[in-house]
DNA sequence: CCATTTCGTTTGCTCTAGCAAGTATACCGC
DNA sequence: GCGGTATACTTGCTAGAGCAAACGAAATGG
């Protein structure tokens, strides 16, 4: 388990032309984070497209549909959970809605808002995608991983999680 | 620290109702990463658009110029160091090259090799903006992170790093 | 030394993403 | 219950990203 809990070397050093680098490590964790995210959202995107014709972020919207009960969120809360923008997923729903795999309901107790509701189909193909997607991480992601490492990546992301927004269940 | 070396749970569990999902501490794992690149990467877009008028792409091709002797690359190398399309380089390095950052210049051992080289403009808006860039990560992202942490960071995605691409400095 | 293939880059197209402005509804003070 | 503000969503716009096709230049092989 390397350097545990001694001050190494600071984060960012400067360079005797001036510029300023992170040190190894750090640019390790940082660096990679954004190149290790950049080449697995690709490769997974792309297998998604081709296994199903969802993109990560509709098969994301439905899974979230799925996962929770009467298959019924409001566009905020989606939006809120899975960190897009009000805008971004009211166009995939949009999308999602032409293809029949969720239907746009009003709220009964608030007209302002709008429920995203799975359909049958939706469902079906959000198992469907799910099982082949979340074998797809597990292979590319969680494999290369040990026990601890995946503790940690847990403890760590959970940290950055944003605060939990209400799910105002509308029924 | 948590569970350690133990096999726990399975990652994937199929819930009752037969829709699969990561068991809890994966999904942390793996969704967290999702959405804390997304969150991070939003911020510091924004501020170092703000700030500079670059975004983290044009930043970093900036970077790996200014880290590099001559501070001149092809088009190529900074697309697989950089895990961008070449296409996305070519227009990145239109945007530079209008602001007079960096330069198209022919290779004149290969006559379809582009380099970019960049200016003196280039290295120092790249190093105003890097340092302001790096304070910024630093504050959102390292200080959250305790040594240990980081270290298993590194150590994950230096596992998930393309395999090297040949630098093919032309002088 | 010309034909074919390969390589490096550019360009056309499409898609995703967010912001800002617009619309409709709810809520709040009076 | 009326006017002003806040909320929930939609829509117009712009920018970023990749793929595939185009294009010019090198390399290869008769």
């Amino acid at each position: 388990m390397a350097t545990t809990s001694k001050r190494s070397s600071p984060p960012i050093v400067t360079r005797s032309d001036g510029f300023p680098e992170w040190s190894h490590e750090y640019a390790a964790a940082w660096i990679g984070l954004l190149a290790t995210h950049r080449r697995l959202t690709r490769e997974l995107d792309g297998e998604l497209e081709a296994a199903h014709g969802l993109t990560l972020s509709g098969l994301e919207l439905l899974a979230r549909l799925a996962s929770v009960l009467e298959h019924r969120l409001r566009l905020s809360v989606l939006a809120g959970e899975a960190g897009l923008s009000l805008s971004r997923v009211s166009r995939i729903v949009d999308a999602l809605e032409a293809r029949g795999l969720v239907e746009r309901q009003n709220c009964p107790t608030d007209a302002r808002a709008i429920n995203a509701q799975l359909t049958a189909a939706g469902l079906a193909l959000a198992q469907a995608a799910q099982t082949t997607h979340l074998a797809a991480v597990r292979e590319r992601f969680f494999d290369r991983l040990d026990e601890r490492e995946i503790a940690t990546l847990a403890e760590v992301f959970a940290r950055f999680a944003p605060d939990a927004p209400s799910t105002c269940s509308a029924g």
